[in-house]
DNA sequence: ACAAATCTTTAGCCCGGGCTAAACTAAAGC
DNA sequence: GCTTTAGTTTAGCCCGGGCTAAAGATTTGT
């Protein structure tokens, strides 16, 4: 249930903006996650500095998050995930590590390496993700 | 020259939305490519048909193309490509086929490697690109 | 030559991800 | 307690990639 039309999407170009807004889904709960496990709590500024944009564009996308049910944030207070946030977090952050760890594997320089992998992560497939998985442990 | 801040790009989070601008005038150009070199002309329609959306959208897509001097376009004519465009699809199409070619050798099916190339193509330094070659030759 | 069909543009809207400037709240310092 | 400082929100703007509806141009067919 839930995920409307999960034929019609990940045709090579059914990314209509929307695909972008969930890349940048993506890296938000990853972030928050992230933060909130090195530090205890997640706040806008934080996000901000992470990302490299203003607070204000943050404060923007969290309220997107929080629409979506995927974030939880009251004024003034530090930013949480959901359990549905959390999930696609958790998903979010295997995604990257693999794709990571695979790249520096084929002998990809750790710089780049992070890069890359920080577009990439979006775009492989679960059967693109077992393949790069498969490499590494035959490696 | 041209090419304003260079050392500042490709930080893992610069992406700032003109990524996005940019991978779609990629995909364009390398669509708008192809097309010519299938069926001498490229038409607005076409392009719509390949991206699934809808003409106008092309109309206003193609007109920042050739804002940024990619494209060449008059009213009711077929559209073209600028030399600058032409290298920008040649090196769309180049890392594309990479990406294509790689996933596939690892044993990822054609319609998945299709699909996936569309969206890592857009993210593979030069770097991680060679890497991709040394697996390919040998493979 | 004209009517129909097809293609293209224009107008006007939505949303998401950016921004700056200004107001506001909360936390520290004294 | 009051002031400064740091963090946050609000208001209002830009641009790019979407859309529909309507008008205009071109092609095609008889
Ligand atoms: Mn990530
Ligand atoms: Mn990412
Ligand atoms: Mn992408
Ligand atoms: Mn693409």
């Amino acid at each position: 249930m839930a995920r409307k039309n999960a034929a019609k999407r990940s045709q090579p170009f059914d990314r209509t903006r929307h695909d972008h807004a969930r890349e940048t889904a993506e890296d938000y709960v990853e972030a928050i996650a992230s933060l909130i496990e090195e530090r205890g709590v997640c706040r806008g500024a934080d996000l901000a500095k992470h990302f490299g944009v203003s607070h204000v564009t943050v404060t923007k996308t969290v309220l997107r998050l929080k629409r979506e049910g995927l974030a939880e944030a009251a004024p003034y207070r530090p930013i949480d995930l959901t359990a549905k946030g959390r999930r696609m977090a958790r998903a979010a952050k295997r995604r990257h590590e693999i794709v990571y760890a695979f790249l520096q594997a084929l002998g990809v320089s750790d710089a780049v390496a992070k890069i890359d992998s920080e577009g990439i992560e979006h775009h492989v497939s679960e059967e693109t993700l077992k393949a790069f998985q498969r490499y590494l442990e035959g490696k």
